[in-house]
RNA sequence: GUGAGCGUAGCUCAGCUGGUAGAGCACUCGGUUGUGGUCCGAGCGGUCGCGGGUUCAAAUCCCGUCGUUCACCCCA
């Protein structure tokens, strides 16, 4: 049998490559104007890592990672989502003191055993962004802030920011014990699934697509109407903040997030361009998980952003600058004139320009067709009449126009006048 | 883990109720001596996912299996 690809991964080709080169540029464009610089992480760590960041209870470790014993008898996993990782580094590395805020941005794989759908895949490409060492409201708004401002840089349109906030460890657990006894007094009108889970995760009822739940979520007490008075106040600086610079933005009550090891803040930014799997990036506080991770105390802000996700959203130009397209295309006829390619296609490559050529001895119509494939911007042309003369032929491929020049002329012909946009 | 749809040339697909496969695009080569993109012509290309069953005969019906897509769940 043909071996294939594992289910749910992807072959990200030559030719849509550009795609990704792109966003990674503009992410290392827009995030270091914020502060934020790279860290580069391993993709598998120790499976006590994940349990205790992201939670025992939670999807994720209960049912969705690549677990497996390596070659020492040790647990390892394929890393599910960033976060955990960047904080096992920060600790690790004693990265505290930093002269302000710390902050890092990752992007790399990460690996959910998930049945495939669209916009979702075993494994995925994520970017992520970690604030380490504040706990207020500046630091959440500035993130989100960022986050949008990338995207608009990107070019999406149709997308939206919702906030919420999880309040804290002291409120949260209150809220939980008063959202399941009301949900008790409705429990005939859920569905089957939330009548199974509302004990465990009550909260997961309020994001409950079924309408019957919808219908009773509306009824329940909302948490952003229980938080406790730190929390309260958190939340209505966050909002009155991105009010001030005017970042569009609805507060969602119902915004869950799954991994628990938030609070406060939360929030996502949605696409109705994407299918069912709607959510390009979530993120929000996580201001205890340093501590359960046995370092000191640091408040922290993040969020990952599905790469794959942002790819299907752009609207890239197929005919983009961006696509890379040889300078030049080296047409040759017999035997002398393919060795002469052989060298001018070095001379004109150590002058930093790209060259393609034909490397069999096909007719000059094919070789046309070929330089005319790859759309490169010139098209040499060497034959016997080119040796002779020692001038050879310089075809613009979008005029037509063609010229005579030296070898020694090609160079300053053929590259651009123009100056790099990036 | 649950459910539904789909698996025919490199790609997108047609092939109604069974009679040993087609189109468009792509690719290759041509349209007279060394010039692309448009146009015209020719050509290459398929164990019809795999295995079994029914039948004189199956891409077409039945069963199984694998893959894939979408949805639930959950999330990026």
């Amino acid at each position: 049998m043909k071996i294939q690809r594992i289910r749910g991964v992807k072959d990200i080709l030559p030719n849509e490559i550009w795609k990704w080169q792109y966003i990674e540029s503009v992410a290392h464009k827009i995030f270091p104007r914020y502060g934020f610089n790279e860290i580069r992480l391993p993709i598998f760590e120790d499976t006590r890592l994940f349990s205790r960041s992201i939670g025992d209870t939670t999807d994720i470790v209960e049912k969705e990672m690549y677990t497996f014993k390596d070659r020492g008898g040790d647990s390892i996993t394929l890393r599910p989502e960033g976060t955990a990782s960047v904080v096992r580094a920060y600790i690790e590395n004693k990265m505290y003191n930093p002269p302000s805020v710390l902050k890092m941005f990752y992007m790399g794989p990460m690996f959910r055993y998930e049945r495939p759908q669209a916009g979702r895949l075993r494994q995925f490409n994520q970017v992520g962004v970690e604030a380490m060492g504040s706990p207020g409201p500046i630091v959440d708004v500035e993130i989100m802030t960022m986050v949008m401002e990338f995207l608009k840089e990107l070019g999406l349109a149709d997308i939206k920011l919702e906030i919420n906030s999880l309040g804290s460890q002291e409120c949260r657990p209150q809220y939980r014990e008063l959202l399941k006894t009301e949900i008790e007094k409705h429990i005939d009108q859920l569905c089957d699934n939330c009548t199974a889970r509302y004990q465990r995760n009550p909260l997961r009822v309020l994001d409950c697509k079924a309408k019957e739940c919808g219908n009773v979520a509306e009824g329940l007490p909302k948490l952003i109407d229980h938080l406790d008075p730190a929390s309260a106040e958190h939340f209505a600086e966050v909002r009155s903040l991105l009010d001030s610079i005017g970042t569009p933005y609805s507060v969602n009550p119902k915004l869950v997030r799954g991994l628990d090891y938030y609070n406060r803040t939360a929030f996502e930014v949605t696409s109705q361009n994407l299918g069912s799997q709607n959510a390009i990036c979530g993120g929000g506080r996580y201001d205890t998980l340093v501590e359960e991770l046995e370092g000191p105390s640091t408040p922290c802000f993040g969020f990952a952003l599905g790469l794959e996700r942002l790819v299907s959203l752009i609207p890239f130009n197929e005919s983009s600058d961006l696509q890379k397209h040889p300078d030049v295309y080296i047409v040759c006829l017999g035997e002398e004139a393919k060795s002469m390619a052989f060298e001018i296609a070095h001379q004109l490559r150590a002058k930093g320009l790209s060259v393609e050529r034909d490397y069999e001895m096909a007719s000059m119509k094919s070789q046309m067709r070929k330089a005319n494939k790859f759309q490169s911007r010139f098209t040499l042309i060497i034959g016997e009449n080119e040796i002779r003369s020692g001038k050879l032929i310089l075809k613009n491929m979008d005029s037509g126009e063609q010229k005579e020049c030296t070898t020694e002329e090609l160079v300053s012909e053929i590259s651009e006048p123009e100056v790099d946009t990036q």
